[in-house]
DNA sequence: GACTTCGGTCGAATCGATTCGATCGAACCG
DNA sequence: CGGTTCGATCGAATCGATTCGACCGAAGTC
């Protein structure tokens, strides 16, 4: 037995004899390898890693930025020769979470419920990893420069001329609903990224008005702009925090009869680069996602082997698109 | 020990008390419950149901009907308190399909390499449910009227009136090259739906011609279209085998100043309604696709069970969208 | 020729939970 | 009050592989 282990795991020195006598006998057996199952117990590694997700599938990869992070997820896992579980984030208890085998766990953006995720990952005793979302202690994060990103993008506004500028950020907390971007609802705010991209708007443009968005999508970025551009001194520019949502709002602002980028400007947020997605080429900071995915995977193996890492950061790059000019008159 | 077992599973009977008291016993030692590892080794079972998609996630997901087909699996195996195993098909192999602990493989459209998954289930001994792809001998498959489906489509043309009517199929085999659609491409198609669909639309318009797409994506269409309409009695009618393969071939006649339906008409297949997805209001046959991937997880599920099931069909429905019009004079 | 060394093979403990049968105690019946 | 029954608890075997140390034979050394 215990040579046909190394065998099969390849490790220890075998005779080439012995190797093929092991083998046929396998094969008359037809036994088709160590079971996972056993193979795992015994490790104490399943070679799994867990990759938690909005509560829908649907949902989760209605974003092409997740799916972009989670292409680098799995590219990386793959590499390294795991497996990647995908665990939708039901709010109840009986998540996979709980009850299946994993070596580690990475969180991508932020469901209403990744905090009982942390925790149960933390007393299972599995390390975690965050990608793109909400910090927590003792979880290494891959993140982005939101905030200078965003400055970035108010700043292209404000040097076209642009004064009167709105936005349409993400959601700001857990509930998902649609809302006017008022104090409270700021001071309320848990969704990092959206936090984020707000703070650096408003070092540009301190007193900006908007929206909150219920989610990133193209139909919410269009109630979101049918709102703003409907206001008595509508505003020249709509800065949106993801480009899905620009999306909508340049649909919003072409059913109001205005043009983008003559009676308005658009900026995103994302550079997704779909083709599906968007007629326009839109002005936006470009995000390395696939890279960020890779990364937060890498972290995560790290972490398996017992590693000390530090959360790590990674640039946006502007693109200056053609839903971008100066304002009219 | 074994009372500890009856706690936390939920079994046998437990007197309150004696509850009680391994519990805070549990949390002293701070116990996280039952190792995944141990208890699947013991039971044989892992919990853990896979799903086999393209080689790489975002060519996967590129194609919403993909997304769907992931989201209604994703919702069965929930339900069901199963967890969810993502297996990029890379064509070497190491796949974690060899080394991680499953208990039932659902294969999701037909990536090059799904034989050889299927080979790696069939020694493991775990059971395969196919959906949406190509059929295999001992897997039962969850289907859709593609044949019929596409004939709808084409008689609708036909009734509208068009007599030239080309079409931009699927991928008709593994290799994944853009072609004409010549009698050799198709003596050689291996690719279910796409041979299933060209089937149903020769059956209105027998000689028809056209293109075979190197994927389902708006690109491919698009270039597909420019050969298509470059062509000297150019087409009155397209009919392509996806919706994206569709808003394609609608991009590329509005780049040649052609109007749709005037010009041309379009029909699709898929029914995909996302809202970043296809400006026009597209005529195609609507697939249920979550129910799909629901019913494929439900039987991997009744497999996994012992039980022995049929493939399983579902029907698509005719949608009238406004890409399709009498042609022109 | 005896001793060391080293590559290769084998035994046996171990990972952690499940589960069947055995045991034990209490309640109930006649 | 003895016997039976039923419910709760406990012991021990088991799932299948990994791995450390023991062992064995052959080659090399003095």
């Amino acid at each position: 037995m215990s040579t046909a282990s190394l065998v099969f795991s390849g490790g220890g020195p075998v005779s080439e004899a012995t190797r093929g006598k092991v083998l046929t006998a396998a094969a008359e057996l037809d036994y088709a390898g160590p079971d996972p199952r056993a193979r795992s117990l015994r490790r104490g590694r399943s070679g799994v890693i867990a990759v938690v997700i909005e509560e829908r599938v649907i949902d989760a990869f209605r974003d092409p930025v997740a799916i972009a992070f989670l292409d680098g997820i799995g590219q990386e896992i793959s590499d390294s020769g795991a497996a990647l579980l995908l665990v939708p984030d039901a709010g109840g208890g009986h998540t996979s979470l709980e009850s299946a085998a994993m070596d580690a766990v990475v969180l991508v953006g932020c469901s209403p419920h990744v905090d009982r995720a942390v925790q149960t990952a933390r007393r299972r005793g599995v390390p975690v990893v965050s990608l793109g979302g909400t910090p927590f202690a003792d979880v290494p994060a891959v993140e982005l420069d939101d905030r200078e990103a965003t400055a970035t993008l108010a700043g292209h506004l404000r040097d076209l001329g642009h004064r009167r500028v709105a936005t349409v950020t993400l959601p700001l907390g857990p509930e998902r609903r649609r809302d006017r971007l008022t104090a409270e609802a700021v001071a309320a705010a848990t969704v990092r990224t959206a936090v984020e991209r707000l703070a650096g708007a408003r070092s540009v443009f301190p007193d900006m008005d908007g929206v909150v968005a219920a989610s990133s999508r193209v139909e919410e970025g269009r109630v979101a702009g049918r709102e703003l551009l409907a206001a008595p001194d509508r505003p020249t520019a709509v800065l949106a925090q993801s480009d899905l949502l620009a999306a909508g709002v340049i649909l919003a602002a072409e059913e109001l009869g205005l043009s983008v980028p003559g009676d308005l400007s658009v900026v995103g947020f994302d550079g997704i680069r779909i083709d599906t997605v968007v007629p326009h080429d839109l002005t936006t900071m470009v995000q390395p996602a696939a890279d960020q995915g890779r990364a937060a995977a890498a972290l995560a193996i790290a972490r398996i082997d017992g590693q000390d890492v530090a959360s790590e950061h990674f640039r946006s790059e502007f693109h200056r698109g053609g839903t971008t000019a100066p304002p009219r008159g």
